[in-house]
DNA sequence: CTAATTGCAAAGCGTTTGCAGGATC
DNA sequence: GATCCTGCAAACGCTTTGCAATTAG
């Protein structure tokens, strides 16, 4: 994770961020997560690590993180806020909706496409989210 | 809006709703909003024409025509759920930072790219969802 | 008449916040 | 030592739900 760019740790400190134990275990656990965990998961993942975290600390310190572009937050439409480190390589998502599994994916055509639709529209394009869902083909069963 | 095709009263009816005086409310309510109102803009409305409605009622609709495909519920990142008439011509949003102003757009091209990079990563592709952000060009100050 | 639908108020769920104690710089 | 951060529990905003009354078919 992180290609090659500073960790969260790092990240952290260089914008002034007071390092706690408990920032420490989080930025630990969102480092080494390669999934999209919602706060309630990235609770339990730091509660292994260090017992004494609470999950309005966890709520807080994604917020902070997101706050300074350190963590993504994304919505998958069941309600809760799901939480990825903003520096690996942009991606976006495709459901399989059979299993509920979250692929990564990047394609350089879709992103200079958006760019020519904002142009077009009369803007100048400064994000954007593309989700993509589908079932495998053959079909599962 | 519902162009050419059948209300979503008629839609109601098609698949055997009762169809009480609050749905017929709603219904209208729902097929004559060109924006993206939430429950409690759906309310709003809806109480001005027939204030016996409840929020709890525009609720329970929203939720039920969602389920059975009329209307398309909309996640603008704000936590609240956002609706429109599923019958609508399909198309992606373009998020105005400056304005917060939401541009309905289609794009073809997109369309059948998004189809190819499913078929790609092994999948037939059920869905998807856009949303681009962008500022104004040249910026509005 | 029967089953679906409603309004009301209470509850549910994810998230935020006030506060007093505790840790960091 | 001043400030920032934490845990706890209470509060929040959006949404759902139990219930008894009402209404559609």
């Amino acid at each position: 994770m992180a290609k090659g760019k500073a960790t969260i740790l790092e990240r952290c400190a260089a914008i002034g961020l007071r390092m706690t134990k408990q920032r420490r275990v989080l930025a630990q656990v969102l480092e080494s997560a390669d999934d999209h965990p919602d706060a309630e998961e990235v609770y339990r993942r730091a509660h292994e690590i260090d017992g004494s975290i609470s999950l309005a600390t966890v709520y807080r310190t994604v917020k902070t993180f997101q706050e300074k572009g350190i963590l993504d937050r994304l919505e998958f439409g069941d309600g809760k806020g799901r939480y990825e480190d903003a520096k690996r390589e942009h991606h976006d998502h495709f459901f399989n909706l059979d299993t509920g599994e979250v692929i990564e994916f990047y394609d350089p055509e879709i992103e200079a496409l958006q760019e020519r639709i904002s142009k077009r529209l009369g803007f100048r394009l400064v994000g954007h989210k593309l989700e993509l869902y589908g079932v495998p083909v053959p079909p599962k069963k």
